[in-house]
DNA sequence: CATGAATGAGAATTCATTCAT
DNA sequence: TATGAATGAATTCTCATTCAT
């Protein structure tokens, strides 16, 4: 029962996230998940008060896994730089294999709840980068710099090149190491490291 | 009344930007949008064919102005490093002004028409550091690289910077000042340049 | 000017009249309609009261000139069989001419008002029909019958021939011309003339 | 429940044939068809996709129950003349029932789709007369003709003499006993039975 | 008189949420 | 507890008619 329950629940979240990166929040309607998710609407509603409730769950999971991965990068006993280097190659190369999905989760706002999350989700991830930037400022290893905006700039270069329209086009695993290399080197080179 | 027609199609796009300014597209009602315009929808779609065309032209002309003033500083005759810094000091600096109109810009999609527009929108863009970079790259000043994934990077970059929500926070001029210098110092580097 | 006044009027009825011929009623919205006469709408309402006035006209135009011509042939000197074949073959051979009109005069219904014009007229052509029946039967020339029943199944007989979607495929001379005689004949047997 | 869902279907149905027979398929708005229904416009379309196909299944509902009957009555073992007869007449005695309904599937016109499923079914109603006409004209009980021009006249016949305006007024049971023996004496004798 | 821009009531359709069974 | 049918507010778009210029 217990176990039925938490069940529902991951199927729910499953469902809710394979339809996004199908098509977008905009597919995902609640009829539609639950159906994906072999439930009722009226059960979906047992385990998620709203919709929207849903989505940000669905969005702060994948983020709060995404983060954490980051974070454990982010505290590696290496020079800033490589950590840098690592943490977005990390994020790009998972972000590669469901486009889709990232972009909805980066790009796509949906109602305002939702984007709410979505905001504070950016936040965190350009967190780690700060602390990645200031760890390498106070060494010397960069050069001194706003690392408010750097992160923002490091988030929004690799999140426009992974999943914006005008984005390299990547179709094999080769183009796929290109760019993620390419990214590397990018944000790399703009922190001066 | 050549006047008042050009003065209505002029309001009711006006009116839109100012919806979608304020609350995205998903605020920009027909209905909504001609209310603050003064008119009645009939009237609007005497403009407009639909509310995805009338979208569509708010987008592209915004872009189409946008495009025109970052053309002419990509062609001046300096150095690569200096038309890219100007270009995205003088991006950076005009859309500080409109920060929610530019996120709709350039981040929210809509429906299918519009997102197409939209993602012509931001190529236009990425053509423009594109064809700066390649200038840079074979003029030596730039180190050889991957120009698409460095442009897309480089749009990312300033536009997170700037309407994301993890940029910093810019609440007078002289923040504005030092942001419009850091985001531009960041792509400079990034670029090698 | 007492000229101009004329010339507008009968140009909105042709207009109106081709459009309907083109699109059915459907298509001959008013703004239309005023564009193909050469007016605005405005004007055209200087000529007609509503949109269904305008369309009474032109059908009960159409339809009075018809009459007139069936009327003469009902009044011939000849034999009630001959009467009401050449009645029928004038009929048919002009509304081969603009079958998509006489459709939509005889079958497509508008709003109410026209309906009942459309109702009006009809019944004139049932009563064409109807007095060269019973001017036969008189004569002996037909058996006794109900010539309201007859003349309703005439009108309805080589309206569905005519225009309706089952009646036979009519592209070239000869194809029309076999169509008349079949319609003729069929009338004629079905009188007992 | 299986018991209630089936209900609302055919009441759904039933609402909307009875406000076609009253008004027309004019009168057939979604929000009247519901309400008669005694549902919300959502659930309608719970049931059907759109008006339109709603329209299409009140149409050949009707009609596929008509054409049974008629196929059944052509395959009879028995003189065609007699066939033809009993065809005409079982159509007109069930038609005099309801008239306007009639009328509104054989006679109008609403949108393209539904448009296309009238011809259909006009068109079904002419092969039942062809097939009779040509056993009768191969067995050599009707002279050689037209069975198409034929059938379309049939079709046309009884269709305007039952829901034509011009069609006798029949207000008690002698009336319509009368009328149907009208229409199929003409119907008999056009094709020469 | 002529114009044609403006009106706004009305129609079809969608979908998050509820609640009787 | 689970179901999924029912709801109905919200939204886009059309077009006959009016009326200020």
């Amino acid at each position: 029962m217990e176990e039925r329950l938490a069940d529902n629940r991951e199927r729910i979240l499953l469902a809710t996230r394979q339809r996004v990166a199908d098509g977008g929040f905009r597919e995902a309607q609640v009829s539609a998940v639950a159906a994906a998710a072999g439930l009722s609407t009226g059960t979906l509603y047992r385990y998620f008060p709203s919709k929207a409730e849903l989505f940000v769950e669905v969005l702060t999971r994948a983020v709060d896994q995404e983060i954490l991965i980051l974070s454990e990068i982010a505290g590696r006993d290496v020079a800033a730089s490589e950590r840098l280097g690592a943490a977005v190659a990390s994020f790009v190369r998972r972000a590669l294999a469901g486009p889709n999905l990232a972009y909805a989760f980066i790009a796509e706002p949906v109602d305002p709840e939702v984007e709410a999350a979505r905001i504070r989700c950016r936040k965190q991830f350009g967190d780690v980068f700060k602390t990645i930037l200031n760890a390498g400022i106070d060494s010397g290893e960069f050069p001194a710099q706003d690392s408010d905006a750097a992160a923002a700039c490091i988030v929004g270069a690799f999140t426009e090149a992974l999943v914006g329209p005008i984005g390299p086009s990547t179709r094999n695993t080769r183009d796929k190491a290109r760019l993620i290399e390419a990214i590397r080197t990018f944000c790399l080179r703009a922190v001066g490291g």
